[in-house]
DNA sequence: CATTTGGTTCAAAAGTAATTGAACCAAACG
DNA sequence: CGTTTGGTTCAATTACTTTTGAACCAAATG
C-alpha cells in the first residue's frame, strides 16, 4: 500500500480542505434551495485538481448511487459541469466549471432571464384583464393601471440590466466602474 | 343592498383584475421560494387603493386567520408592507410599498447581502483550512488556493456590484445607461 | 455468451415546509 | 363585568421535496 497517499484514495471521506470546499457548495446550494446533494457534488468537483468518476462521488461524498446520478446530470443540465472521456477507462469522468463567470452568467440566462420573461407574460394578462373589465370597473381602471405599469417598468429594467450585469462581472477584478453617476475627476 | 357595487364587499373572491395581480405575486413568490399565501396577501394588498383590514384579506382571498396572520408578520417584517392607522376602526390596516424600486432594494439587502457575507466567512474557513494543512498537502495547497481565490473575487465582486445595481435601478426609467462600455458617441 | 461493471430509473421512505383550525388573549363594547 | 371582536399562537394535518436502494439495462470483459 506505498500509493496510498499520492493516490487520492477512493476510501470514504474527504480531506478537510475538500470539506470546507464542499460545506461551501452546500450553502449555496441552499440559498439557491437545490437539494443539499447538488451543492455536495459541485463542491467535491470544484475542489478536484483533475475529473472525478461517478463513484468517486458516490464514495467520497457517502450518498446514493440515485441522488449522484440525478445531480450529476443535473449539473451537467445547467452547464455546471461536464463530461470528460478519459481513454483506457470505462467509466466517465466529470468536472466542474471553475470559472465564477461562466457559472454565474448561465445562472443570469437559465435561471433569472426565464422568469423574467414569464413576469413579462403576466403584465400583459394584467393589462388585457383590466381592458376587458374595464366599463365594470368605473375609475379604477385606471388605479389598476397605475399600479400594473410599475411592474412593467420595473420588469423591463431588469431585462435590459440583466447583460450589463454580467459584463461588469466579467471585467476583470482591480479596473473597476466604481463612480459610475458621481462626478470622477476627469480621466 | 345598494351599496355592494360601490363597497368593495366582503364577500369571498377576487375580481378578475385582482386575482391577476395576486397570479403575478404568487408566481414572484414561488420564484422567491417563499409560500404562496406570502404572494396571495402581497398580491391583493398591492392591487388594492385603499388599505385593507385582517378580515378583509382572510375572506376575499379564502385563506385560514393562520396563514393571513403569519403572512402579514412576514411581509411587515422585510418592509413590504405597512400597518396603518384608521381612525374610529378596531382593526389595524395593512398597505403594501407599492414602488418596486423600494421592494427591490430592501430585498437586495435583506436577503442578498447577507448570504455575501456568509461566504465571505466560508471562503476565509478555507483559506484557513488550507494554512493549517498546507504541509500535509504537498504542490495540491496551491492548487486549492487558486480555485479559493476565485470564490472570493467572485463574492467580492458581487458584495462591490450590489450598491451599484440598487442605484442603477433607481433611475429614472428612460434616462439609462446603455453604453457603458462601448463608446458612446460625445455627449 | 455468461459475468462483471458503470450507470439509470423509479417507487417507497424520510425529511421539510406550509396550511389549517382550535384554543387562546387582550382590548373594546354594551 | 360579561360578551364580542380582532388577532395571535401553535400543534396537528397536509402537501411537497429529497434521498435511498433495489431492480434494471447496456456495454465491456473474460
Amino acid at each position: 500500500m506505498e500509493k496510498t497517499q499520492a493516490e487520492p484514495s477512493l476510501s470514504a471521506g474527504l480531506d478537510p480542505v475538500e470539506a470546507e470546499f464542499v460545506r461551501f457548495f452546500v450553502q449555496m446550494a441552499t440559498t439557491l434551495n437545490l437539494p443539499r446533494s447538488v451543492g455536495e457534488i459541485f463542491g467535491f468537483l470544484f475542489a478536484s485538481d483533475e475529473p472525478r468518476a461517478f463513484d468517486e462521488v458516490v464514495i467520497r461524498l457517502g450518498i446514493s448511487k440515485g441522488s449522484a446520478s440525478q445531480g450529476l446530470k443535473f449539473l451537467n443540465g445547467i452547464g455546471a459541469i461536464s463530461f470528460v472521456y478519459v481513454p483506457r477507462d470505462r467509466r466517465t469522468f466529470y468536472e466542474a466549471e471553475t470559472s465564477m463567470r461562466k457559472l454565474f452568467s448561465s445562472a443570469l440566462n437559465e435561471s433569472v432571464r426565464p422568469h423574467l420573461k414569464d413576469n413579462a407574460r403576466l403584465v400583459e394578462n394584467i393589462e388585457q384583464t383590466i381592458s376587458s373589465a374595464s366599463t365594470d370597473l368605473g375609475d379604477k381602471a385606471e388605479h389598476y393601471r397605475n399600479r400594473n405599469s410599475a411592474l412593467r417598468n420595473w420588469n423591463d429594467k431588469a431585462l435590459v440590466l440583466l447583460p450589463l450585469l454580467d459584463k461588469l462581472f466579467s471585467l476583470p477584478a482591480p479596473r473597476f466602474p466604481f463612480n459610475l453617476f458621481g462626478s470622477d475627476p476627469e480621466p
